[in-house]
DNA sequence: TATTAGAATGACACCGCTGTCAATGCACGA
DNA sequence: TCGTGCATTGACAGCGGTGTCATTCTAATA
C-alpha cells in the first residue's frame, strides 16, 4: 500500500477500488491519522483554509452569526477558517498581506470591506477568490450574497404607514455600508408609493452604533414637528433611539414608534422589544462560504449576486398612531 | 548567500553579522518575500499558530474583547490565531482532534472549557501548552489568567449596602463557569462582613443569558418580601432583570436597584444604564496569550495564576434605598 | 606570526504530502 | 488465447523551509 493511495483516499479522488478505500479508511481510523495540513499545503498549492475579514468595531452579534454560517460550511468541507479583524478602513495592501502571509485559498469580505473598489480590484488582480457579503453595488465580475435590504426596509415603512404614521423619520446607517443606501431607498420608495412627501429633515445620519442612534433621535426630537415614528437602520441605533426617547420623557410605543433592523439580540433586550426586520445572516454566510469554496475548487465559472428575503418581525415598539 | 542565512534572519537567530542581516532584510522588503507558513511548519515542528476555543452560545462582545487581546499579541509575535467555536460542553476528544488537525502550538481555553478537568488533563497528557481564562479553581499545574471576580462582586455588594440596601438578591451565573462561584462568594462574604444574614431565597440560579435573568427576576418579584436590589452576575442577565421589572411595573432605580457585571456594551444600552463592574477583558486575554507564547517557546518553566483587578462603574441603575 | 576558540555561513537531508507519469492489473472482445 | 484500453496502484521528484553539522572566517591569544 503506497502512501499515494492513502492520499487518494483522503482527497476523495476517483479510481480507487472500493475495497482498497475501505481498507485505508479503517487504518486511518485505527491509527487516528490526521493529514498534516502544512505538508498538504506545501505539496499541493492550496491550504484548505479561507479567511473571514471584518471591520472592528462592528455589531458583534452580527459577526457572530456570520461566523457560525461560514464556520459550519468550513467544518463540513474540511476547511479551516481564519478570522481576521481589521482596523476601520484597512488599506488594500493590508488585506493582500494577510492573504500572502496566511496563504488562505480565498476570503469572505464582510461589509463594508467588500464595498471598497481598491480592495476588490486588488484581489481580482491577484486572482484570489473572494465573495462579498452585503455589498452596495453589484459588480458582475464578482460573487456576492446579501439580504434584500430594499424590500426589508419597505416592509418596515409599510408597517408604520399601516399603523397610520405619516411623519416617519429615518436614521441612516454607516455611509460606507452598501446596505445603508438600500435601506434608505426602500423607505423613500414606500413613501412615494403612498404619495407622501419625503421630508429631508426626517432623514438623519447615523453610524450603526448605539450612540449615533441616540444622538440622531435627540436631533429628531428637537424638530419643530416631531416624527411619530422612527426607523433606525439597525437595532443598536434603535436601542439608542429608545434610550433617547426615555431621556426626553417620550413614552413608547404610544408617544413614538421605533423600529430596528436585523433582529439582533438587542431587539429583545430593549423595552419595549423592537419591531424589526430579520435577515437570515447565518444562511447568507453559509451560502457565501459555499460559493467561495465552489469558486476555489473551480466548480463554478460565473459570478452571481444572491439575495435573501427578510422578514418583518412585529413586536411592541410600534403601535397605531394615537390621534390626539 | 544561502537560503539558510535568510532563514536565520527571518527567525531572528543569533550569529548573523549585522551587515548581512541588513542586506537580507532589504532583499526581503524589495521582493515582498513572505515565508511560507506551511513549509516552516513542516520543516520545524511548530506552526506559529494558536487556537482560541470558546463555547457557543456565548456573549459575543466578551469573546470579541478576548479576541482583540489575543489577536494583538499574536500579530506582534508573528503568530496566527485560529478561532474555534465549539458546541456547548465539547468532549475532550473534540478539543484534542482540533489540535491534531490544525497542529496549533497551543490553545487558550476560555471559560467554561478550561474548567473541565478531563480537558485540561487531556491536554496535559498530550503536552499541549494551554492557558485557562477565568477558571474557577486554580490548579498549580497550569497557567491561568482572570479577573478578581471575588473582589469585583464584593465591590458591588458594598456599593449597594452603602446605599442602604439590606435585602439584596443575587442572580447566579452558569454553574459551569468558575466565575459564578467566585462572584457569589464575594457577595455573601460582604454580607457576612456587615453581619447581614444570607437569605437563601434571595439567591437564584441563572445562566448568564438575558432570558434567565428575566425569569430569575420575576421569581424574585414573586417573593413575599421583595428585594430592594438585585445583583445579576452579568450584564445580560441584568438587562433581563430590568425588562422584568418593567413588566412587573416596578420603577427603576427608585423601586429597585439592579447591577450587572462585566461592563459589556449592554450596560449602556439598558435604561437606566447599568451600575456594573468592569473587568479588563482585553488585558486578560493579552496576558494569557503572552504567557502561552512564553510557554510554547520554552521561555517559562513554572505555571502561575494571574488575577486582574476589576473596577466598579456606578451608573443610574442603582440608587439609595428610599425608605417608605 | 602561528594558533585557536568562537562567530558566521553553507551544504544537505528531510519534514509529510501531492503532482506526474510510469507500471501493473483486469475485463472484455477478437 | 492474446491483445487492447481503461482502472488502479506505485515510484519519484519536489513543495519551501528548518535542523544538524561541517566549513570558513575573524579576532584574540600565545
Amino acid at each position: 500500500m503506497s502512501i499515494k493511495t492513502v492520499s487518494r483516499v483522503v482527497n476523495r479522488e476517483a479510481n480507487v477500488r472500493p475495497e482498497t478505500r475501505a481498507r485505508v479508511e479503517r487504518a486511518i481510523r485505527e491509527l487516528d491519522f490526521e493529514p498534516n495540513p502544512a505538508a498538504r499545503g506545501l505539496a499541493g498549492r492550496r491550504t484548505f483554509s479561507i479567511g473571514l475579514l471584518y471591520e472592528i468595531p462592528h455589531e458583534f452579534s452580527y459577526i457572530q452569526q456570520l461566523l457560525e454560517g461560514v464556520f459550519a460550511v468550513c467544518e463540513s468541507h474540511g476547511y479551516t477558517l481564519l478570522l481576521r479583524p481589521v482596523s476601520e478602513e484597512p488599506a488594500a495592501v493590508d488585506i493582500v498581506r494577510f492573504i500572502a502571509q496566511t496563504r488562505v485559498d480565498g476570503v469572505v469580505l464582510t461589509a463594508p470591506i467588500g464595498d471598497r473598489r481598491e480592495i476588490t480590484d486588488a484581489l481580482g488582480a491577484r486572482n484570489t477568490p473572494f465573495v462579498q457579503i452585503s455589498p452596495g453595488i453589484t459588480d458582475a465580475r464578482w460573487t456576492s450574497v446579501g439580504p434584500d435590504d430594499f424590500a426589508g426596509s419597505r416592509a418596515l415603512t409599510e408597517h408604520l404607514l399601516g399603523l397610520g404614521h405619516k411623519r416617519i423619520a429615518f436614521i441612516k446607517g454607516d455611509p460606507r455600508h452598501g446596505a445603508t443606501e438600500q435601506r434608505l431607498s426602500g423607505h423613500t420608495q414606500s413613501l412615494r408609493d403612498h404619495e407622501i412627501d419625503v421630508d429631508p429633515a426626517l432623514i438623519v445620519p447615523g453610524r450603526f452604533d448605539f450612540e449615533s442612534g441616540k444622538s440622531a433621535a435627540h436631533r429628531l426630537f428637537a424638530l419643530q414637528e416631531r416624527p411619530t415614528a422612527i426607523i433606525a437602520s439597525n437595532d443598536d441605533m434603535a436601542a439608542g433611539a429608545i434610550v433617547a426617547a426615555r431621556e426626553a420623557g417620550i413614552a413608547l410605543p404610544d408617544g413614538l414608534s421605533v423600529t430596528g433592523f436585523d433582529d439582533s439580540p438587542t431587539a429583545l433586550h430593549t423595552w419595549p422589544p423592537l419591531t424589526t426586520v430579520r435577515q437570515p445572516t447565518a444562511d447568507i454566510a453559509s451560502l457565501a462560504a459555499v460559493l467561495l469554496l465552489e469558486w476555489i475548487r473551480g466548480e463554478r465559472q460565473s459570478h452571481t449576486r444572491k439575495t435573501f428575503d427578510c422578514r418583518l418581525i412585529v413586536r411592541q415598539s410600534t403601535a397605531a398612531l394615537t390621534t390626539g
